[in-house]
DNA sequence: CGGGCCCTTGACGTTAGTCAAAGAGCGTGG
DNA sequence: CCACGCTCTTTGACTAACGTCAAGGGCCCG
């Protein structure tokens, strides 16, 4: 059930790329810790000074507005990493960190990883490969959020959890609905409903399942809702 | 008015922190290149071979839907850096680039950049630390396109062009509306619309100058639009 | 003077948020 | 085992926000 560390650490993005040996010392300093659902691991605002690596369970970035509003900006699993601002000196974590489920983390001191990155170019170079790839998805979110609906977005996102299946599947929603809409920048309200409408592209949601009936139709459908829509009102 | 080039390309955030002497070579090697307003620098897509450095101009980076929806993921200027996944081997830009303005920039090679990184843990850093800052915005906007209303968007981009200032003062804006509309997630209307309704708290909008009544008031509608829109009612 | 573009405005439709209510699990304690 | 309270989820009715469409004004430039 659950891997041995060493294999979720070495395989994690940040440190792909590198030799084992060079980060083995920072990881045997690095203790694991538990936290339960709900826990808050780090406040936004406060001072950075560990670097986290997610060995099991789902934890939450999240931003919260003066107005009590809470963005949530990703979703991370087994293998991601973050607080990746602790590497710079005298920076504070730009959102907070809250397990969404029970979880196992890699705490990673930021002066130990520092140091390794003076000494070793390949680590350095490794982080910034994992930070651009990491501002990719950012990137992929804005987009999401200017140009679809609801609708395309949450296609979209069952679509990434199928990632190469054809034909019929069924998916397994990694976590309850609350926090997806959340985390697509919705009310969980807006969430069930849009859920409803793809069921006019033979996607049914029952419980924490989705059965869907073509992913080539579900694909076209959120690549050009245009037609569809116009299908829809007919 | 043009800096010398060499005072724009060693403020670049980019290359805070790097001693000048190892990247002046690769800088000298750089062509320098002039765009005009409109012209494309490339395209979302294409295999990265080049990082780009503004020393002039204005240059939007943005992505197309596949129903022709663009989405304005940036809009540079003076001393920042565009395209940095190129030093990653084999990877494709993540957006489209074109020039908003005439424009001149510095073409730095991919390969020559990675070259250096690889003799330079410095400048692994320096591009790092740049990238986690880069990132912190794009957190920053995910953050108002999901929990801000357009009229507090727009609210906060006039705050931030004043940066910090007090009381009343005028800010031109530095590109035209249809631009500032697509970077913000909306549309020349809507924008339109929320500038009339941004007079309600001492902001006036005449051709391409703000008149800001009072910083204050307008910080104080951004961060609780809530009583305004009740004290707006009554 | 005329054409094109940017910007604004109005009327209207669609989308998503709000408020309220009710049903469906689920664990707890009787 | 059942009843209870809890949270999560769905649904409906309503409202507010935003996009769309269409028209018109101002401005620049040929």
């Amino acid at each position: 059930m659950t891997k041995p560390i060493d294999d979720i650490v070495r395989n994690a993005e940040i440190f792909r790329s590198v030799c084992v040996d060079c980060i083995a010392p920072v990881i045997s300093r690095s203790p694991i810790r538990e936290f339960r659902r709900g826990t808050s691991i780090h406040l936004q605002g406060e001072r950075a000074h560990s670097l986290y690596i997610v060995l099991d369970g789902c934890v939450k970035l999240y931003r919260m507005s003066s107005m009590g509003n809470e963005a949530v900006i990703a979703v991370l699993t087994r293998g991601d990493a973050f607080g990746e601002i602790a590497v710079l000196p005298d920076e504070a974590y730009t959102t907070g960190a809250e397990c969404v489920t029970q979880a196992r983390l890699l705490q990673i001191d930021a002066r130990d990883l520092a140091q390794a990155i003076e000494c070793d170019t390949r680590l350095a170079q490794s982080l910034l490969a994992a930070s651009l790839k990491r501002q990719v998805a950012l990137v992929h979110q804005l987009e999401q959020l200017k140009s679809q609906s609801s609708v395309q977005r949450i296609g979209d996102f069952l679509l990434r959890l199928c990632k190469n299946e054809v034909g019929t599947c069924t998916v397994v929603l990694p976590y309850d609905k609350v926090l997806i809409a959340a985390w697509l920048g919705m009310k969980p309200e807006s969430l069930s409903r849009s859920f409803r409408r793809l069921q006019t592209c033979g996607v049914r949601v029952v419980k924490d399942r989705a059965i869907i009936g073509s992913v080539d139709r579900l694909r076209d459908f959120v690549e050009a809702d245009r037609e569809q829509s116009a299908a829809r009102s007919a």
